[in-house]
DNA sequence: ATGAAAGCGCTAACAG
DNA sequence: CTGTTAGCGCTTTCAT
């Protein structure tokens, strides 16, 4: 008999008074009825083999295809409790900053049947608890979050969720759960160092609007001061631009320090979009980096290597990011405690050309 | 009373003896109590206000905010059949030219409670079926492919799911179910077109090595040879490059493309990315664009039109595409039939200054 | 090693 | 307008 199995007809009379029709699609008990075993059997057969014996598996596995079974998770979920689903948040899905990131947290939680869901939290921090409300009403079994939680209300919320919680990108003492960053500030005082290393005088800066790109800002500000090349951290030139900044925006702002008539021969720019577009600003008007003007980015995206000069500029491991961050919501989910919940996993500062 | 609402103990001595622990979230159940209601009017509260008069309406929402509850959208989901869930996959998280599309996709299924997931399907198109099955089985509202589905056994199963499908990024004569997409081939004659209309005696491409890519080159050459500026198709001087390309290998495929010693005066590229890194080359050999080298992308990422000199490339909508493709599937999701299955959304082609 | 019963939290269907 | 009942498809718990 190698008919395809056919689901007993919604039609037949024997069917009870009040009645819903479900899906239409094979469901447990179907298979269990095609392979001659109760659904519990079924479902070990799937969630857990080693529990049944190889004849009964290779049974149960050809009635599985025979009727063409898919499992339904959401079933699966609602009564375990874990739905194999991890929620991500990022502040905005058309900036590149967070791809690599997140695409090592896809591939890392798709290795253990995890899905993700992805949701754009929009730079300012209207509405966190609405954003979070909805992820936590999915029943995930992680958040990520590619910030620190802003408000205090926000933070009670997901705290008593009981969902276990990693927020990136940042360092805060106090995190909610888990954490997983390192330091704007730290980053900032770096370019700092490499400005004062290669002797720069008029150092300025291009800045998203974001609040980890002003602490890179206060970094950099600070340390200059510290170290004799500015008199007050607000004498440093800035052109702040909104965030997500595209390239466009690094040219511009760029024209706009150098109409400012003040001198500048060294220049931090908050992400590598904008210093990409600072770097092709210099070279249409014949300004010579790193000679004339050393450049410096953030993120290390992939254009940073062969931009031209090539950037110099500070990477964030964001796969190194994504894959913990996947590891550290999936022991939690198996039941295990995660021993250190703060992970700083830094920065490095990648020398190019530009600087 | 205005202490917080507590749950029962769960060890109250009358509980059943075969017992299952819930998640010790507030449910509608402990809403309903609460509010002196059965739990069928808060669920009516939340999902069909309108049913519900004003009066009862506040009470039920004080209960709600007093026990924080939560939704479940796993047991609504499963009761009801509709998951508020839209699945979308793309080949690569990392590569920008989904981004818009994936973005305007996100907000337009925000507006009405929906959630995305996100997959990555890889360019090749190993195993299509695990992919859609892991999909299917959350159950999803719809799905967008950002592709059109290869094999046979992979329509199939898609369809006979009952889940509305969304190819983008293509066209097709027969489509899963919907289509939203522009034709490749035409991409490419039209920039053809556009290297004839300058004078280009000497076309060459950059082509990522993915089946979309490809056509676009097809395209290309094909109207290249009608127009007689080819003497056949395996004429054009094409150099490949793995997919997704960064803008480097742009660079490199430039540098062996004029290590052939081959004249060039015509340079397509099968993306934005690997135009900008064609251009860069360009600059660093002082090859004047457009007046030595004609150069046309394809995408219009953000970065097109900051180049120096800026890019002339073919825009698709992508922002039209996604808020699209998420109107196709809410309409379906809502019961309503979509009288168009299938969306050519065309192209444009931006004129700047680079060819 | 396998099965039966109970229930996860919600909504559809029906009845009032 | 509101409540009761019966599932949605699965896993947990317990019994065999």
């Amino acid at each position: 008999m190698n008919r395809t199995y056919q689901k007993p007809s919604l039609n037949e009379p024997s069917r009870p008074k009040r009645f819903r029709r479900g899906s239409g699609r094979a469901t447990l008990a179907d298979v269990a009825k095609v392979a001659g075993v109760s659904a519990q059997t079924v479902s070990r057969v799937l969630n857990n083999p080693s529990a049944v014996p190889t004849a009964t598996l290779e049974h149960v596995r050809d009635a599985i295809a025979q009727v063409r079974y898919v499992p339904n998770r959401l079933a699966g979920g609602l009564a375990s409790g874990r739905s194999k689903l991890v929620a991500a948040l990022v502040p905005a899905i058309a900036s590149p900053v967070f791809l690599e990131t997140l695409e090592a947290l896809t591939q890392a939680l798709a290795t253990q049947g995890y899905q993700l869901m992805l949701g754009e939290s929009g730079y300012d921090d209207a509405d966190e608890v609405q954003l979070f409300e909805n992820l936590i009403s999915r029943g995930p079994d992680g958040i990520v979050l590619t910030r620190v939680v802003q408000s205090e209300l926000a933070r009670q919320r997901l705290a008593s969720s009981g969902i276990p919680v990693v927020e990136t990108w940042d360092l805060t003492d106090n995190p909610v759960d888990m954490l997983i960053g390192f330091s704007h500030e730290q980053v900032g005082a770096c370019v700092a160092d490499i400005m004062i290393k290669r002797g720069v005088k008029y150092p300025a800066m291009i800045s998203g609007n974001d609040p980890r790109a002003r602490r890179r800002r206060i970094g950099y500000a600070k340390r200059l001061v510290e170290k004799g090349c500015l008199r007050t951290e607000e004498d440093l030139q800035v052109a702040e631009v909104p965030a997500p900044a595209p390239m466009g925006y690094g040219r511009r702002a760029f024209r706009e320090l150098l109409a400012r008539q003040v001198p500048i021969d060294g220049l931090f720019c908050s992400t590598d979009m904008l210093a990409l577009g600072a770097l092709i600003e210099a070279q249409h008007r014949k300004i010579i980096v790193p000679d004339q003007l050393a450049v410096v980015g953030f993120g290390d995206l992939v254009i940073a290597a062969d931009t031209s000069p090539a950037l110099t500029t500070v990477r964030i491991n964001g796969q190194k990011l994504g894959t913990l961050a996947a590891e550290l919501i999936m022991r939690r989910a198996s039941g295990n405690l995660v021993p250190d919940k703060i992970h700083d996993i830094g920065f490095e500062v990648v020398m190019r050309e530009s600087a």
